[in-house]
RNA sequence: GGAGAAGUAGCGAAGUGGCUAAACGCGGCUGACUGUAACUCAGCUCCCUUCGGGUUCGGUGGUUCGAAUCCGCCCUUCUCCA
């Protein structure tokens, strides 16, 4: 089966540009194509997962890719998708951003081996460009009433678009010009509501080399109901372990609507299709079941198998029978020590007044037992083996470590 | 450069002198119901506190017994014109 059909079959294409010559073209030659991405955070997110998987499918295929860091176009800013101008970030910090996002993609793609993958960050070309060059050999191609009627662009347009934003397209078609020019990349890989600065790039290929280019756009990870998913009490999903450990990545799948446990399973783990569609034969409570195989194919893509066995074991032995916290993430705390405070810094709220309302609501236990007491203090006797587990709501842990 | 409009809690948006810590919606949290879901329902959602208090409506300075609401200046954003 052609890698194309394969990649739409787990749901991963939205929309591809040329779908038949593509196909062809992947048949019969290896290419080498590219994805971006922006170093706008430390850490990539759950979003970007689908995308991580295009390109390990890719690749394994056969084919090169090409892992871009838009280190430079991160300085501007895509305007797509947002409604404000995005922060704009110090050198330092995209620095530090691009070095994180380096490590996570290395899970997906290998730097190794026939068609190994290539790390370029756009910030070596972006940054030498001379305006005025650019202008002539690069600006003229772009058709301003085109621009201004994606739809990335109508929103904007509303209130306020400047000039600085609206070259972003234009960057990021730069790119694929200059990796094309390159690297003979041939296929740009990205969200579908980065579609419009993709096929910028095709066009400009076209008009530039007159060459046909390529480009897919992939779904956007949604919840059922259309939404984005990705978000948790503590932000998006992070696939940094540090800034989301993996018990809490776990749990999020295994708490996940029935209506997503489908495609979550075909676009975020590896299982086969079949396999799939029997562990959706499952009725009622037993989808329970898969929505915790799907938790642990997940973790396991992301975290690591020993990681993904750590969060379910503390998982089980949280909702469960089994006996590990190894997982469950830790704070410290000591006898004497206020509770309130103790909730604070395990994030359950954010002053002392929310912790209250929560105690008030009856929505705060330690070690299973619910705190109605404002002033509680940690005693001796709360600390088992030197842990105490405190609880908020009905599913959020944390163990509170004696120093 | 000229003319207008706007800036209210995480977001959107009411409020145009006291009854406003500020309607309503979204988002978030807790509880009930469940299958550790979804849906639905109830409550909570500035800060400190037991009552009670403190600080808020772009910033600042005024008017007033009293201001998010009136006035001056400043900052920011948007729209239209050149």
């Amino acid at each position: 089966m052609n890698i194309i059909d394969e990649l739409r079959q787990r749901g991963y294409i939205e929309q591809v540009m040329f779908e038949d010559s593509l196909k062809e073209l992947l048949e019969k030659e290896k290419i080498t194509f590219y994805i971006g991405f922006d170093p706008t955070a430390d850490s990539l997110h759950i979003g970007h997962l689908i995308q991580l998987m295009v390109i390990s499918k890719l690749q394994k295929a056969g084919h090169r890719p090409i892992v871009l860091i838009g280190d430079g176009t991160a300085m501007i800013g895509d305007p797509s998708d947002r409604n404000d101008m995005r922060q704009m970030l110090s050198v330092e910090q995209l620095k530090a951003n691009t070095d994180a996002v380096k490590k996570q993609v290395e899970r997906f793609v290998s730097f190794e081996g026939e068609n190994a993958a290539i790390l370029l960050t756009n910030g070596e070309w972006l940054t030498k460009l001379n305006l005025l060059e650019y202008m002539r050999d690069v600006g003229v191609h772009f058709n301003v009433n085109k621009m201004l009627a994606a739809e990335c662009y109508k929103a904007r347009l509303k209130d306020g678009l400047t000039f600085f934003e609206m070259t972003y397209m234009t960057l990021q078609a730069y790119d694929f010009m200059h990796l094309y020019e390159k690297y003979n990349c041939k296929l740009q890989v990205g969200g579908n509501d980065q579609w419009s600065n993709v096929i910028a790039g095709v066009g400009l290929n076209r008009k530039k080399y007159g060459v046909e280019t390529y480009a897919i756009g992939t779904q956007l990870l949604a919840n059922a109901d259309g939404t984005k998913m990705g978000k948790t009490m503590g932000g998006a999903l992070w696939l940094d372990k540090d800034k989301l450990s993996p018990y809490e990545f776990y749990q999020h799948f295994v708490n996940i609507e029935d209506a997503s446990v489908k495609n979550v399973l075909k676009q975020l783990t590896y299982l086969p299709l079949e396999a799939i569609e029997e562990l959706m034969l499952a009725k009622y409570e037993e989808i329970n079941e898969v929505k915790k195989i799907a938790a642990f194919e997940i973790t396991k893509i992301v975290h690591g198998e020993e990681e993904a066995i750590k969060a379910r074991e503390s998982s089980e032995a949280m909702f469960g029978e089994g006996v590990s916290l190894d997982g469950v993430p830790e704070i410290e705390g000591n006898i004497g020590d206020d509770l309130i405070d103790i909730a604070i810094k395990a994030g359950f709220g954010s002053s002392r007044g929310q912790i209250k309302t929560l105690i008030k609501q009856e929505g705060l236990s330690l070690n299973e037992e619910l705190v109605l007491d404002m002033n509680y203090t940690l005693k001796e006797e709360d600390f088992k083996d030197n842990i105490a587990i405190i609880k908020k709501g009905k599913k959020i842990y944390y163990k509170i470590v004696k120093q």
